[in-house]
DNA sequence: CGGAAAATTGACGGACCTCAAAATCTGTGG
DNA sequence: CCACAGATTTTGAGGTCCGTCAATTTTCCG
C-alpha cells in the first residue's frame, strides 16, 4: 500500500548499479531488520536513522548518523535492524572485509568502536535518565557530532523521531525542550532550527 | 573506606604478573572507567558486570558476562564503562591487537559484534517496553546464553542488580517475577535458582 | 491566503517509583 | 538440630513522572 518512494527496488538507490555509490530520498529504505547483509555503508552526504520495530507499532530508533559516519556495521548473518534515510542522502559501499589491516580497515574499526560506545551512552540514557536528562545527552551529542561547537544547528530528526531515539512521548520532548527553552538553555527557532544558548549547562543537565 | 577485596591493587588480581591469567573475587574491580585500557579479558570461569555510574548513586549495568565471553572490548584510550566480579573469576588477557586476521582475531571480531548485538537489544528493552517484557527479555537472554535449553538455572545477580540492568526499582522486578510465576511461565526455587516453565512463553512476553 | 502537517499546551490517568513493613532466606553459634 | 540476627526478597500503600487523549497554536507550502 505503500508509495514507491519508500521502496529500495524502483527508486534511486540504484541509478549506479556498478558503482559503489548509492543515492536514497527522504524516508527511503536503505537495508531492513532480517534482510541478508554484505555491506557496510559510509554516509557521503544526507543523514541516516537506525531502528529497530516492536509489536504495537512501537519502535526504537538506535541512531541517527550523518555524513562521515558509517551504517550498517556488525551484521553477521542478517541485519539486526534497519535504516531509513532521514532527507536526500548518498552512501558509499564498502564490502565487509574484516580482515582489511590497512588504513580502511582502521577506520572501519574505529567506526565499530564509535558505536559501542554510542550504544552504551544510549542504554545509559534510556535506562536511568530522566526525560530531561534524555534530551539534554541528544542535544550534546548533536553538538559534539557537529565537530567544532556549532552553536546554532539544524535538528536532524523531528519529535516524533527524538521521541522514538529517547523512548518517550512526542508530547514529553515537546514539554522537555520548552523547559530547556525557559531555562535559557536552548532557543528554538523556525522548524529544526535550534540554538545552544548554553553548553556547559546544557552538559550539566545531561550527566 | 573500602576494605581491600574491593582494589585492584592488593587482591589476587595480579598474582600471576608475568602470565596473562587473572583471579578475581566477588565483587572485586576488574577496570573502572576513565581507566586507561590496554587490553581485552576474556572470561574463563566465573561472571562479570559491565556498568556506567550516573551521579546521584544511579547506575546502569550494561552487561552481564559468563564463561567465554569478552569483556573490556572496544576500549580507545580509555575504558568507557566499569567491570566488576560478580563471584570468584577468571579471566584471560588478550593484548588489543585490531590488526590480528588470524583465528584469534576472528574471534575478538565476532564478540565485538555480538557486543553490539546485545546492546541494541538493551536499547530497544530500556527504551520501548514494559517491566515485565524486559524481564522476559532478561530471561531470554539468560536461556540462550547458557547454550542448549537449561529449563533451569541459576541467577548471576540479585534484584538489585536486575532492576539497575533492566532500568526499573528491585521492587519493580520482584513483582514482575512474581507475575511471571502467576502466569506460570517461571518458577523461582531457594536462592538464586529459577526454573523456565515455558520458554515460548517468555519469548512472546519477551517479544 | 488557506488548508494540512507539526508542535505546543492542558487535563487526566497509569505504570512505575518511593517508602515502609512483613516474610523468607542464609549463615552462625549454642 | 534449633535459635537467632542480618540480609534479601516480597508485599503493600501512596506519590510522581511520564503517557494518553484532546484542543490550540504555529509552521509549512502550494
Amino acid at each position: 500500500m505503500n508509495e514507491s518512494s519508500t521502496n529500495r527496488q524502483d527508486c534511486d538507490a540504484i541509478r549506479f548499479p556498478t558503482s559503489d555509490l548509492r543515492r536514497y530520498a527522504a524516508r527511503d529504505s536503505i537495508f531492513v531488520e532480517g534482510e541478508a547483509s554484505t555491506d557496510v555503508f559510509e554516509i557521503l552526504q544526507g543523514a541516516v536513522m537506525v531502528l529497530r520495530n516492536l509489536s504495537g507499532g512501537r519502535r526504537q530508533i538506535l541512531d541517527i548518523a550523518g555524513a562521515g559516519r558509517f551504517i550498517g556495521l556488525a551484521a553477521r548473518a542478517t541485519h539486526d535492524c534497519s535504516a531509513v534515510a532521514l532527507k536526500e542522502t548518498s552512501l558509499r559501499l564498502h564490502s565487509d572485509n574484516r580482515n582489511d589491516v590497512g588504513p580502511r580497515g582502521a577506520s572501519l574499526m574505529r567506526a565499530i568502536y564509535d558505536e559501542i560506545h554510542r550504544l552504551r551512552d544510549l542504554a545509559t540514557a534510556l535506562g536511568r535518565k530522566t526525560a530531561e536528562e534524555r534530551l539534554a545527552s541528544f542535544l550534546v551529542a548533536l553538538l559534539d557530532d557537529s565537530g567544532a561547537s556549532p552553536v546554532e544547528m539544524n535538528l536532524p530528526v523531528s519529535r516524533p523521531e527524538i521521541a522514538d531515539h529517547l523512548g518517550l512521548a512526542l508530547e514529553t520532548v515537546s514539554r522537555n525542550f520548552t523547559a530547556l527553552r525557559c531555562k535559557n538553555v536552548i532557543s528554538i527557532g523556525r522548524g529544526a532550527r535550534l540554538t545552544i544558548l548554553d553548553p556547559s549547562a546544557l552538559r550539566q543537565i545531561a550527566d
